[in-house]
DNA sequence: AGAATAGTGTCTATGAGACAGTATATG
DNA sequence: CATATACTGTCTCATAGACACTATTCT
């Protein structure tokens, strides 16, 4: 069990003594202290001036100090805000809009006077009271508990090519995970939905329009831990696309592969980024179902595409081989699935296979069932 | 097509003239300005007074002007702030932090030297300036375009009851829709998994062990005005429970229904809040082609059952009867669907049904299937 | 006895899977 | 010609669906 966290805020050159005495209190009770940290406060005599030295307001390279300290509030459990006679500072009120934001609990020594700011009166308490309810309950008993967080949109595109289920990843050019493969995605922007945004990133690194191939949620990864980030919530989308060019996905100054699925997911040396082998995963099985009950395994055919084409999407995509016949039969008996174009295609080995467009149909009714290797 | 719109905030007190310059250099070009209020501002002559009477800092009421003034910041599609000098005054400060932890655009009019924060130089622009390029360029030019949200997670909890497929609805005691009927749920806390919230809330409205009964993802919803109360997304879980004691549900203040899912759907005449109606049209989707593939279905009957009970789960949830015999034969013939426990069930009607209960197997092969209807 | 539900047996149509055989191109 | 692929036909077996029939209780 991982003690308690806490952060205190307010005015450390104006209330230097009130913080030391908040720290303390919650110090000796066993609650961790991340900001200020603790090494200044312990070290007191020696490392006075290194606290007295804390930022200058108008320093330039004051805002890395300070997102290291927002780094160290975002990791507590709570916060506690120093604020005798209800003075709040500047900085103290930029933070504690943030904190609020995020919908972390706080607490504060006075009723904060400065701000018009609506706080329930539980939430004012003393810091060694606080600090003993805590222990003695283990939780805040006063909070907000709402969380805010950040939302992305991650899309598992797959294609095939060379007879290889394949799906697009994207090399990170920034941290975290700089250097490994992850999903293209990216994050919602204000007024966007989710489907919006993966339609957008799809466009933006595909070329790809959204609109004429399916996108379909496959499921949101929400671990409180799984972005270093912060609080960064995905939906996975799973898009099928025909065979594409190979210029596209490499623009930018993103390099974009087309990797093939059991490779990205066993054979990388660099693993994925985040959690997204699992999202691969999840999207793969529901690829494969899919293929069972729905028409969607057209999408993966440019038209006019031949049956055989359509065979190869099932082979490449569940990983065995079908019969010819049968697959022949089977397609061909289902209702307005694939339409005869009247067309063959010529210049290929063999017999030339007639060609066909994707029918209306959205649903295969009796499905085309796997078998029992489904597990 | 809808005008972009902007709020400003900085200290009106202070900093009077500029603010209402950059007022109606937005106003001018047809931006609309949320806050603060425009009329405070074209009636200036008459409604002086009220703008001077802007809440004085130590009013007991402020926090109600306050959020009011939120509420229309976050309407707006960017903030401008006024900073002449670089100063930043101390609700400024707390807008500050709020306004950029949620991820909106932010603009100043003089580089913010009075907190320790970082600022693109493109975000630093003159009020007139920024206003023609947005006019010309209709999207804010420089922005940190990410949004934060805060989650839910809403649960479809099956059951049936009277031979009736059923759905447990709460009774909303707050505004928004006040009154209304929806899907028990609530918000994500820190350090909670959407998933974890969805076993607490099953918890807390059922009293049903979350470990005990599938719980599983169904969709996530995001629209950007799903919510009247801000950016809210929500993920809706899948729950299926045996029959329940009626009093669960009922606890605290709220009212809890176990509702017909058609009526639910179709006939109230108080509508589900939300897009809750939407969200229960997916989730019986979900559940009935669960049906068709997997061993869920035994998740409606409490041990131990007969053929007979498991029959009325997929009348029920299907929607139409099914040949006793042929269901019989076919929920015998799949390995480990069910298990014989040797008893037999005495007082009802009719010959005593064998008892069972649910097997280890979690997809049935061959499925179940529906037949044509399914569309 | 009659009503009610559980459970078995039987027949038929259909589809899946295996595989033989035919059609039509390329080189 | 061989080779390669497309496509058709046929046989067998399993299952779905329809329905007749038997079994065992309650009232």
């Amino acid at each position: 069990v991982k003690p308690p966290s806490v952060s205190i805020i307010g005015s450390f050159r104006q209330h230097y003594a009130e913080v030391l005495a908040a720290v303390q209190a919650f110090a000796e009770v066993g609650i961790e202290v991340k900001s200020p940290p603790i090494s200044t406060i312990t070290n007191l005599d020696v490392d006075f001036v290194r606290f007295e030295s804390d930022p200058p307001v108008h320093h330039s390279q004051d805002h890395v100090i300070q997102s290291r300290t927002f780094e160290q509030i975002f990791a507590s459990d709570f916060v506690y805000v120093v604020s005798p006679s209800g003075y709040i500072g500047r900085t103290t009120a930029w933070e504690l809009g943030t904190v609020r934001e995020r919908g972390m609990a706080v607490y504060y020594s006075e009723y904060p006077r400065d701000l018009p700011l609506e706080v329930p009166e539980q939430a004012v308490v003393d810091a060694r009271l606080l600090a003993s309810n805590i222990v003695a309950s283990g939780v805040p008993p006063v909070r907000r508990p709402r969380v805010s967080a950040q939302l992305t949109a991650d899309i598992v595109i797959f294609t095939i090519r060379d007879r290889y289920l394949r799906l697009l990843l994207i090399e990170r050019k920034k941290p975290p995970f700089k250097g490994s493969l992850a999903l293209p995605g990216g994050f919602v922007r204000p007024a966007e939905s989710l489907e919006y945004t993966a339609e957008r990133e799809l466009r933006e690194e595909t070329g790809l329009d959204g609109s004429s191939i399916p996108l379909q949620q496959v499921q949101t990864y929400s671990e409180p831990d799984r972005d270093p980030r912060g609080r960064v919530v995905t939906t996975a989308f799973l898009a099928i696309a025909p065979n594409l060019p190979d210029v596209i996905g490499a623009t930018d100054a993103k390099r974009a592969y087309w990797a093939k699925v059991e490779e990205s997911l066993w054979l990388t040396p660099k693993r994925l980024a985040f959690d997204h082998a699992d999202i691969v995963q999840d999207a793969l099985e529901q690829a494969r179902r899919q293929l069972e009950y729905t028409t969607i395994a057209t999408a993966f055919c440019s038209e006019p595409f031949t049956v055989g084409d359509l065979r190869e999407v099932y082979e490449a995509v569940w990983g065995f081989r079908l019969d010819k016949s049968n697959f022949q039969r089977k397609v061909k008996s289902i209702d307005d699935f694939i339409v005869a174009t009247g067309e063959k295609r010529s210049n290929v080995a063999g017999r030339p296979p007639a060609l066909y467009r994707r029918g209306k149909a959205r649903v295969l009714y009796p499905p085309i069932l796997r078998g029992e290797e489904s597990k």
